[in-house]
RNA sequence: GACCUUGUAGCUCAGUUGGUUAGAGCGCUUCGUUGACAUCGAAGAGGUCAGAGGUCCGAGUCCUCUCAAGGUCACCA
């Protein structure tokens, strides 16, 4: 043995235990029977984006490694499985500043083109974080490794989709969403940052038809939306506005009749207690006209500039310049009344940062509430425990007030939403596409078919080249929803102009479906081996922040379409910090590659420097020290075993007919009395085994490893190894009894060096274990003492 | 605005259902080791467990309030 441990057999040893097989669980032949006897040990790794490396937090999925490890040496059949996430619009919008070095953008790509460069691209780094995995030590079943892009996987989720059609779970709709203009797609709330934005209070003042002199004043953080208003409510108890029943006021600028209505939520001690209703560009204000049946004026369109339904002298500017205008407009004639400081709660969008413009837009929702009131169910019957249990209060809180989710977003990258419209039935479905001289050409059907105004483009022109296809929503005179099918067999048999939806679904739509979908679960419920005994799985571990995102989506999806919850536990881990306990970030500049660190000082060192002494669900600060400590440790367990070697051989040289075939055994003929130390070692070594064994049970892997860890180098390095060094061949059977114990231990929390010095031992001591890997050993139970 | 979490040695944090002199890693002090150990070993300094009150035979651990920090959610003009 070498006088210091190095990592680099590392990659040998974990190729050793691929080719082995042994992270590929057989499947029995009736797999139904065979869970019922004994279930399976089963976690799906949350994907990461397939095309990004890995960061710090990835490396906290050794967390799911230790439990996978420790259930395997139990004996219990365990799979791990793999996979990686398309991840939409984050890869997206990294190819994009991609494509802007070179001086492109996706405008100058039609869709399957474009398509087509992002899964090159994606398909050229996918190897990267699953090699990265591998360098962690991740005893991942790479013979079932996922992609959220398989056709497997679409098949299922596009099955999904259509069946929650069929049973009216899911709608397209044109209500407000959050919108960004730059990133240019739709976002669900979770999407939204709420940042708070020194403002203005503007109060404006629209004049009263039919009355001189007369105004009502609105007060309104957004004036440049006021061309797109379409009411001015106030509260039926307000005395201000009592005799203003049944009047109208006249938009300024806009020079249209808007009426005032009446509502109680409106609050009378904000500002004037009159409002400003613009429906297309606001939420509440949204709710508003939907109750009162009041007209809907989008002034802002999906490019961020204003549209046709503003004066000409507004038209095609962004907000903040519409503002400027009206404001200093509404001054020059006198109705701005005043202008106050306010600062206020604006959403942002979490990609790029920008002001979220909300507006109606047609959209694809899932009603959400049948399906979330079954999760907070199963939630509440504590069929998925989750750890910390402080998550769970979070959990249902959110399940509770949750909306409808809007499920299409406006990019490429992602499942095509397996919808296609008959444009003979909609006219007016907006066509954008490339022609084949290369120009973006948009216009609505009824023009293009007809080649009016726009020259003749054969259909097969329009659909190679198509970038964007925007159906408004259209209804026929019984509320049905016309010229959409939701296969494209089902499409051409009732037309012959078809385009499929241009939309996308939102990741996690698809992520939403990963447990049962990478497990084989059939929309013809012919359903895999796999599938039928290994689900439901056992733990799904993951960081918090993705708890609504992903987690509840799991959950929901889980139990609609398999109607079992699709995991037990949902373990939720924490941030990976820097050494002060501060969030990692490219800009700080302290971002940590945990593969530097494996090249550096081994997986191990990392492994244990992430779970030494945490506590489950908080913050994990990472530091070069934390780190030496741990190289050290790993170090001491070398060490420490290359001087029972050591010790051994002396003895041998000593003694030749010593017997080393042990281990320690109570009662084997001719051994010898053991001395107060070794009944000592021994009940410590049973101490941590149960403790060992309970603390992985209960998630406390920071307390197991702290344990392990001063069991091994103080009890038995400092006081029993060192005692051994006066002693006779008496010690061996307790030495390799107590190193063998202590190798299995720690195998879930430091794989590489416990095989690397269990195959030596092995290797010499025949008859030091029979077993081929420590990582399929049998995990230790207390000994007779 | 609602909810959650945290406040323990110089730093980063443990402390599982309340039970004798409060722990670890790193750092610091002294000594010793060049035949297992990129060191290692032995000994040590260092905390009124944010503050106040309460429950209890007994609280860092449970309850209330105060102060401080962080986070999540949220359509208020």
């Amino acid at each position: 043995m070498d006088k210091a441990y190095t990592p680099k057999d590392e990659e040998k040893i974990y190729k050793s235990w691929v080719d082995a097989g042994i992270f590929t669980p057989k499947v029995p032949k009736d797999p139904i029977k065979a869970r019922a006897k004994k279930e399976p040990f089963t976690i799906i790794l949350p994907p990461p984006n397939a095309n990004n490396p890995l960061h710090a937090g990835h490396a906290l999925f050794i967390v799911e490694d230790i439990m996978v490890r420790f259930h395997r040496m139990l004996g219990d059949p365990t799979l791990w499985l793999p996979g990686t996430d398309h991840a939409g619009i984050e890869t997206q919008f990294v190819f994009e500043k991609q494509l802007q070095k070179e001086g492109k953008s996706r405008f100058d790509f039609d869709r399957d083109t474009l398509f087509k460069m992002i899964f090159d691209y994606v398909t050229k780094n996918r190897d990267v974080a699953k090699n990265q995995m591998k360098r962690l030590g991740f005893s991942l079943d790479w013979t079932r490794e996922k992609f959220t892009l398989d056709e497997d996987h679409i098949k299922r989720i596009y099955a999904v989709f259509r069946r929650m059609v069929d049973e009216d779970l899911v709608y397209r709709d044109e209500k407000i969403v959050n919108y960004c203009t730059f990133c240019g797609t739709a976002f669900s709330n979770l999407e939204v940052i709420h940042k708070t934005v020194d403002s203005h209070l503007w109060y404006l003042k629209y004049p009263v038809v039919g009355e001189k002199d007369r105004f009502v004043t609105v007060a309104t953080t957004r004036p440049e939306t006021m061309l797109g208003d379409t009411a001015v409510a106030v509260n039926p108890k307000d005395p201000k506005y009592q005799d203003l029943k049944n009047k109208k006021l006249l938009l300024p600028l806009a020079d249209r009749e808007i009426p005032i209505i009446f509502d109680d939520s409106i609050d009378m001690e904000f500002g004037t207690g009159a409002v400003k209703v613009t429906p297309s560009h606001s939420a509440e204000d949204y709710d508003l006209a939907k109750k009162h049946d009041l007209p809907f004026i989008r002034i802002f369109d999906y490019n961020g500039k204003s549209n046709e339904q503003v004066p000409q002298k507004y038209q095609n500017l962004y907000p903040n310049q519409v503002r400027q205008s009206v404001v200093d407009d509404m001054q020059s004639i006198e109705l701005l009344e005043k202008t106050e400081d306010y600062s206020h709660e604006v959403g942002h969008c979490y990609r790029c940062g920008r002001p979220i413009e909300p507006m109606t837009a047609p959209q694809w929702f899932v009603k959400i509430k049948p399906l979330s009131d079954e999760a907070s169910k199963a939630v509440q019957k504590d069929e998925i425990v989750f750890v910390p249990k402080r998550f769970k209060k979070s959990f249902l809180t959110w399940m509770k007030d949750i909306k409808d989710w809007p499920i299409s977003r406006q990019i490429v990258w992602g499942h095509r939403i397996p919808v296609w419209y008959d444009l003979a039935q909609n006219l007016q479905a907006k066509i954008t596409f490339i022609n084949k001289k290369g120009e973006v050409i948009t216009n609505i059907w009824s023009k293009l078919s007809s080649n009016i105004e726009t020259g003749f483009y054969s259909f097969e022109e329009i659909k190679q080249g198509l970038q964007v296809l925007l159906v408004p929503i259209n209804k026929n005179d019984q509320g049905e929803v016309a010229g959409v099918y939701y296969s494209e067999t089902e499409a051409n048999q009732h037309g012959k102009y078809i385009l499929q939806e241009t939309d996308t679904f939102d990741t996690w739509f698809s992520s939403g479906q990963w447990p049962y979908s990478t497990l084989g679960w059939e929309p013809d419920s012919n359903h895999s081996p796999d599938f039928l005994y290994f689900y439901p799985t056992s733990v799904l571990d993951t960081m918090w922040d993705i708890l609504f995102f992903w987690v509840a989506r799991m959950v929901i999806f889980g139990l609609y379409v398999t109607k079992e919850v699709p995991f037990k536990v949902a373990h939720m881990h924490s941030r990976v910090t820097d050494s002060k306990g501060q969030k990692m970030s490219k800009s700080k500049g302290n971002v940590i590659d945990p593969v530097t660190i494996v090249d550096q000082h081994g997986a191990d060192a990392l492994r244990m420097a992430l779970v030494f002494g945490i506590a489950p669900g908080s913050d994990v600060a990472i530091s070069d020290d934390k780190i030496r400590a741990q190289r050290n440790f790993v170090n001491k367990i070398w060490n420490a075993s290359r001087f029972i070697d050591m010790l051994i051989d002396r003895l041998k040289e000593k003694n030749p007919a010593i017997d080393i075939s042990l281990p320690f055994i109570k009662g084997r003929d001719g051994e010898a009395e053991r001395g107060l130390v070794d009944q000592e070692i021994l009940t410590q070594l049973n101490k941590i085994i149960q403790s060992t064994t309970k603390n992985i049970n209960k998630y406390h892997f920071g307390q197991a490893s702290e344990d392990l860890y001063h069991f091994f180098w103080n009890q038995f390095c400092d006081i029993y190894i060192e005692k051994a060094k006066d002693r006779g061949e008496d010690v061996v059977p307790v030495l390799l009894t107590v190193l063998l114990n202590s190798l299995k231990l720690l195998h879930p929390f430091m794989p590489f060096v416990t095989e690397n010095i269990f195959q030596y031992f092995k290797q010499k001591y025949p008859n030091f274990s029979s077993e081929e890997f420590l990582a399929i050993s049998s995990w230790p139970k207390p000994y007779e003492v």
